[in-house]
DNA sequence: CGATCGTTTTTTGTATACAATTGGGAGGGT
DNA sequence: ACCCTCCCAATTGTATACAAAAAACGATCG
């Protein structure tokens, strides 16, 4: 359904028209269309999108409170503003991410016998294909990206429940802001990532709990850790 | 216009009534005032609290994003009801609390030593009038609660950065509503947790990153442990 | 030339009218 | 009595007019 035959008339389910700008705003926020630091202005959007201030304001604030869009701080009054990359941030989202899905990974080594097998079998698939298109001459870059997604919300989905599933869904897309921004420099640590989805793979196949999730943990961190020395040499692409 | 002669008192920021309303409803789940599964209609609120559907809207988008308030799943259209309580929900919601705060934890116990000592003596501080007020004739429920929280928040407010902070300030209430619910029968298990802070506070103080996130994790696991017991006995208090 | 004050413009907050969807209830048929 | 249908009422989604606050601009004065 393009933006075209939205604006010609078509009924669509009435609830659903926030979640659309909410969607695209933040699918700009991800993929660096909406530079950092600039502002986001109401009547703006509205216009773009054509609809009310009404939904756009619904999007806005679910950006905002998520994170993806901050109260510029310079200024006083409540100013939307794209939120800024910095290394800091970086750092305190990947650990927030790992521990998200750290604990998800504790609940997947969890569960019983048999669906254990069965995600520990699809995550291996998975983690092979990743494995794959890593040693290809010259790896694609966003299909690596979308393989390792795929692995994390493989177990994710399998062994979170409702809330651990919503925290997940608000805060990985904005660790996804920033691996986007620095994949091309991060090809070389992929064979690291491999082996330790390998960890990750073995511990929930084995049922153990502590192992799955502290695997999961340190790819997460090794991943900060690795993202801020890129950071450290390139300058912060970031910032405005 | 009946908002500005609303109980015509302090002209009040204006950006401040969605924030108001807010902490109203929110204080109103969270005590047990609005009954788990009851419905919330925005006309409603807005009339009781003189004010236009608008910022109402806004407070409950945000209620509901967080998960005091949930879409009744029975009914077709988006209709919001106040979330349940359940032995599951409960069960999730304390790990993820877990989580988060031992992640603050670590970050404490890895700050500069002369931060760390400070730190350390206020929590230790804390800890004190803790025991001592679990150790009277007929312990006061309710002091007991707020030291508890106290002790957790002064780390997390110490260490945590921007976005822990903010996830912190919007999960931890919803455990507060199962802990009101069941604290009268939960005191019998507090001597356990004053051991526990201890742990806490000398992993802390020591700069053990590693032992300070697993003493607030093992806290919070068996906090989950002690209230799925007492809901196993008494049975699901908030459910309809 | 710079600074301070006042005016205009931009942008968000609020209230409200209207539309659309849905649940419930009244009424009739079997 | 039960069920089915149709209509109405209740409630939320949308658009929009208006108010308020702040930022940008400019003019006047030192």
């Amino acid at each position: 359904m393009s933006a075209a035959a939205r604006t010609a008339s078509v009924p669509e389910r009435r609830a659903a028209r926030p979640e659309q700008v909410y969607q695209k705003l933040r699918d700009l926020i991800v993929r660096g269309q909406l530079a950092p630091g600039s502002r986001v202005v109401e009547t703006d959007v509205a216009a773009r999108l054509s609809v009310s201030r009404t939904p756009v304001r619904a999007a806005l604030q679910r950006l905002q409170q998520e994170g993806f869009i901050v109260d510029s701080p310079a200024l006083q009054q409540s100013r939307p503003t794209v939120a800024p990359l910095t290394k800091e941030d970086a750092r305190e989202l990947f650990h927030i991410v790992g521990e998200i899905e750290g604990l998800a990974a504790r609940w997947a080594a969890g569960l019983p016998a048999a669906e254990r097998g069965r995600l520990a079998e699809e995550l291996a698939a998975v983690n092979d294909q990743f494995r794959r298109t890593a040693d290809a001459k010259h790896p694609n870059h966003n299909r690596l990206w979308e393989l390792d997604e795929k692995f994390h919300r493989c177990y994710v989905e399998a062994a979170a429940g409702p809330r651990l599933l919503g925290l997940h869904g608000a805060v990985k897309p904005q660790a996804e802001r920033y691996e986007r921004l620095y994949v091309s420099l991060l090809t070389r640590e992929i064979t690291t990532s491999v082996a330790e989805h390998g960890a990750i793979v073995r511990a929930i196949r084995a049922g153990n709990v502590d192992a799955a999730q502290f695997a999961v943990v340190t790819n997460w961190r090794n991943a900060a850790e690795r993202l801020g020395h890129v950071i450290d040499n390139v300058g912060e692409r970031g910032r405005w």
